[in-house]
DNA sequence: CGACATGTTGAATGTCCTCAAGGTCCGTGG
DNA sequence: CCACGGACCTTGAGGACATTCAACATGTCG
């Protein structure tokens, strides 16, 4: 297993690279002490997911927050019939499963939709810590907002409006910074559980925006080729 | 101003009262000392907003989270084409603004729906208990998951599916508990406002629902009648 | 009473979904 | 090597659904 297309495409981290984590790198950790570093080492474990499989299960008592490290994970609640709608996307350096702070269990269920490298941190580590470094609560805060920050976004700007408003937004959003980097080909289908549409709404307006050279995908990389005219679309 | 809607409904609160606020209740301040007292009843503002007042807004640099003691406010941002959408809705014993812990300018507009009361407290004030008192950051941290946990419901549940079914899950929701007992009266903008549809659509619906027995509103007062049949269709 | 905000209802249009068929790509097995 | 199946994407046609624009009703407040 660990000779995937993720060691292939990215170096593969190993243990100790869950040091270079962003959030033991804080400033809030000014004399980061030996026994830190051996606490980390000991209990945090680095895996490896391919597309499709599961951080984490919703409903399920969770012991451990994940710390993506590469890659692209989505975080999904089923919907009474049957679909499924994605609620966050989860980056390099952003937290999963924080809810497992407040000994509850998992509220989504987190799939890989890329290849996916994730620190796994015991609970009782980060509660350890908690302790130990005053200000450190302070960076499980600001992810916090960061989260609903994100789910306003999901709910003013990818639930909101007509169809090819809210993909141009998508579009916008996810797509041009580095994350296009990352997330070479998005499916229609999750594009489609993103928006809260059809996926063949979804293709429809994909191909027409690649038509009208808004966007382009060649070798399963898609790019945006005109974002002016996307932003002309997401503001109405 | 004192002399309102709000005073004449519920005996109105004076700055003591902010005393019994629930987040100064918690058992996270176990020994609560006398200089507490004195610092909160000192700096905390008690406040009376009438239906459309804001109690801030989107943009502005603030200084004050806010604790909503009675009624009802909904938290919204603008639209690019000018209308605006409800992302949550507050009432007793949440918190509003809390973004301005991080020194982030209010990422909302905050509107009372119903008369409301509210605690204003200075920023400087949740710093300085942050320090003193170990474990206070616990109730923040509590807090942001329960407004996660909102954004998640307004995301799979007001934003998904077709409008029948997601007015029926608002219901259910928002008004089959003790909020209908504050929040008599929803002006269909605002139910429309917070489902992504049209006010037009949201009254078809509801004079549907009231025709077919599911919900009942008299003399200004909404009520669910038939909640079984609700969740059938909140179920698709 | 008249003015204004809010809610209701109708008719026409437009959007999106459903159902269906066909296409492409890729891995597997004959 | 090619055939086949499966997963995914695309496209079309029809119908269901929501929006738009409009008229009218109701209620509140001066």
């Amino acid at each position: 297993m660990q000779t995937t297309a993720t060691a292939r495409q990215t170096p593969a981290l190993r243990r100790e690279d869950c040091l270079k984590c962003e959030i033991w790198n804080s400033e809030l950790f000014p004399s980061r002490p030996v026994d830190l570093f051996e606490q980390i080492t000991q209990s945090v474990e680095h895996l490896f997911f391919q597309p499709q499989e599961r951080l984490y299960a919703s409903g399920a008592g969770g012991e451990y927050v994940f710390s993506v490290r590469a890659g692209v994970v989505k975080l999904v609640k089923d919907l009474p019939n049957g679909g499924e709608r994605i609620v966050r996307i989860k980056i390099k350096d952003q937290l999963l499963g924080l809810e497992t702070l407040l000994k509850q269990p998992y509220h989504h269920t987190a799939i890989a939709i890329t290849p996916v490298q994730a620190c796994r941190i015991p609970v009782s580590l980060l509660k350890d810590l908690d302790e130990h470094y005053p200000g450190f609560h302070q960076q499980v805060i600001r992810r916090y907002q960061q989260m609903v920050d994100e789910a306003d976004v999901f709910i003013t700007d990818l639930s909101t409006g007509q169809s090819h408003a809210r993909i141009a937004r998508l579009l916008l959003h996810y797509f041009d910074d580095g994350l296009s980097e990352v997330w070479h080909h998005p499916a229609r289908e999750d594009l489609a559980s993103m928006l809260g549409i059809t996926i063949e709404t979804t293709s429809r307006l994909m191909a027409e925006f690649k038509r009208n050279g808004y966007i382009n995908e060649e070798n399963g990389r898609l790019s945006l080729r005109d974002v002016a005219a996307l932003k002309r679309l997401a503001e109405d």
